[in-house]
DNA sequence: GGGGAGAGATGCCGC
DNA sequence: GCGGCATTTCTCCCC
């Protein structure tokens, strides 16, 4: 079967290829790497990225970005794909030794996906329900991307302290410590004071974290981020009775 | 065709499945997602992780990790997939509207990739060249996963006064800045002295990072990772030639 | 299994 | 384009 041209010819068309082949690929880019032969499933889509994916793992082994410009040839009885992506100033060679299928087809999804439960998620809880930080806190703003920097909730409390409260979704850690740190001393730069709290609102915290938090004179709130996808509890229902 | 019964038989046998389908994903896990209908590929590798993508984009819309339970079961006239992790705590349910294809094969792969450029590789060449961070430097241990911490290069200069290295292999940021300035704390604070200096070596910095990093007498170094794969000179000639 | 950190991180948004 | 940051980050390594 003519591989190459029907690869050649989806190309053109736009449409998603998918490949099982025995290939070996080599990049070079922000990095360089090898991989030897062996099966794997090469994936172009639609806009002209391109991921590999050995049998394992939920990562590709090897990736392209999108708009990547890819070129057909034949290499004796192998095909060979160069890719190109110009703006990231990366190239990709794949040799394919021997090639288990191909199928290519015309993707429709205009689909978004639906995700709740993230950080901002828990910024705007805490933000209609300030009694979550202290019964005093009294939020000012949602300070994303300002001048201010990228501060999750701003606000004061009754002794007019200014109050800077950094969530997490996940465990809080020594990244989320030092990073609520750099809030706290930029808004005492900014705003020639000292009596800037800091609050670390997260599910759990690690010990060395906690630790590193009450040195420097935080707190810590332990909080859910929301999970429950209300248009949905059908679905979750569902799921929890698995 | 019977893809249900196809299906069940390779997650039995450890194929590797490929699906090209209209489906929707509901998730519940870490968080929760719901994506309404579209085509999708969706694959179950050996290790019985899963992915879902869309036609644009190099990651997953969502995905499931090793280790994961699939169940195959019919839902009128769709094809429901249910997949559990218990130790992850993650939930999926796909169903399938109208199945393109189901491709199920074993693979044969036991290589790894070859990865040049990180920034270990980074740490080695400064310990083998010192000089790149200054005449004076003598690096004493890479220490890694020790008491010291997790710092890429330590070592002292003919002042005696101790020196911590950190290295980025891509430019350096506000976070590369606190990171170092969290070792060079911890050294100060476990030696019970003050002369420490802390050397960030990237091959770029940001304004506001470098600016932090002075602001907190520290130095930056110019330094660009190697990236030359040389057993595979010969490719990466050819690549270069594009 | 949790903690800590790198990654060719990816993706998003703002400037 | 770069910068800063969240991510169902993923993955590795050590304790």
């Amino acid at each position: 079967m003519d591989y190459a041209g029907k690869i050649k010819n989806a190309l053109d068309a736009g449409d998603v290829i998918i490949i099982g082949a025995d290939c070996e690929v080599t990049y070079s880019g922000r990095a360089e790497s090898f991989l030897p032969s062996g099966d794997r499933i090469v994936i172009i889509k639609s806009d002209k990225s391109l991921i590999v994916h050995q049998p394992k793992g939920t990562a590709p082994v090897n990736y392209m970005k999108q708009g990547t410009v890819h070129e057909i040839s034949e290499n004796g009885k192998n095909i060979l794909l160069k890719a190109r992506n110009s703006a990231m100033k990366e190239f990709m060679e794949i040799e394919f030794s021997k090639i288990h299928f191909v199928h290519c087809q015309k993707f429709e999804d205009d689909r978004e996906i639906e995700l709740q439960g993230t950080e901002k998620h828990m910024s705007d809880m805490i933000m209609k329900n300030p009694g979550l930080i202290g019964n005093d806190f009294r939020p000012l703003s949602r300070e994303e991307h300002t001048k201010y920097g990228f501060i999750d909730v701003f606000g004061h409390d009754k002794d007019n302290n200014l109050v800077v409260v950094e969530c997490k979704r996940f465990n809080g850690d020594l990244n989320a410590v030092t990073q609520l740190r750099r809030y706290v001393e930029k808004i005492k730069a900014l705003k020639g004071i000292k009596n800037v709290r800091g609050i670390l609102a997260c599910p759990a915290i690690s010990a060395n974290a906690l630790k590193m938090l009450e040195d420097w004179g935080f707190e810590y709130r332990k909080i859910e981020p929301p999970k429950h996808l209300e248009r949905h509890k059908k679905n979750q229902k569902a799921l929890d009775e698995f």
